[in-house]
DNA sequence: CTGAGTGCAAACGTTTTGCACTTGC
DNA sequence: GCAAGTGCAAAACGTTTGCACTCAG
């Protein structure tokens, strides 16, 4: 990926920092905050905080990256791409893309609702295999039964 | 719905507080933090932020009400019930469930990767129809063209 | 009666801001 | 050369905590 002509392309100046940032997400899929900080000031030391915050809110309003939701979790941000789903491990926190048929159901709720959609977030969370196999913490994760009375 | 049954269900107490909070959850189906301390302090003047907090926390743990994250927006916080989606109109800020049919997509998704999966968050954002028809304020909406040289 | 819940003020962590300096174009 | 971007320190913001008091069970 081009990062210089994917800044440019949406009216921000390239700079090493931005490009840091981005090469980031690029190679580890999706970040948040902390991590994309720690990370960057080893290759980049100089880097402030507020510069951080300040580029990804730009790029997010150029709509370079997104920000992900996560139920329980910080926010991470990944570069923007076709509309797709999240799979977390809740157990080692591996966090994954997943090519999923939205359109389908994004289709279908739209024909129901009249709503004109544009924006699909999507997060499942469970565990991974590895982490179903390596039964070290057997965690309750299923939810207490409910007591609505 | 039962609100003191709920709490005590759950081995939290009964307080005017909490029936306060979730009364108005429950009529008013999601509400963040502000909405919530506006309205509950009309009817409950005495009450404090830091104990809106500490119930909202608590009653969390407990497993009585959730915590919806969604895009470019204030969480919102819902009583606890059978898996659902959540439908977002960017204009006028209408927030609905929707009954869909999440089970599929999770047992697909749970067959391709193997995850053992227990929580699915789901939020669709768009225009409802009535925002589409007053196209008082026509935002675009629709994201600019990606240029990914 | 006792532990859980409340309300206040202070503390905390995260994100934003103002400003002087530097850099990309 | 000039607007845009950077880095620092300070400010703002949302949320949490400690503590004395009150209340539910």
């Amino acid at each position: 990926m081009n990062y210089e002509n994917l800044l440019r392309g949406h009216g921000l100046k390239v700079t090493p920092q931005r490009l840091g940032i981005l090469s980031l997400m690029d190679q580890q899929g999706h970040m948040n905050v902390d991590d994309l900080y720690l990370q960057i000031k080893e290759k980049f030391a100089s880097i402030s905080l507020a510069t951080m915050y300040k580029n990804i809110n730009a790029m997010m309003s150029a709509s370079i990256i997104t920000e992900i939701k996560i139920p329980k979790q910080k926010s991470r941000f990944e570069i923007v791409k076709e509309s797709h789903g999240h799979l977390l491990c809740q157990e080692c926190g591996e966090f994954m893309d997943i090519e999923l048929d939205i359109a389908k159901m994004v289709d279908d709720v739209s024909a129901k609702s009249s709503y004109q959609l544009f924006e699909a977030s999507l997060v499942l969370s469970g565990i991974c295999p590895l982490c179903q196999h390596s039964s070290a913490s057997p965690v309750s994760f299923l939810p207490v039964a409910h007591i609505h009375t």
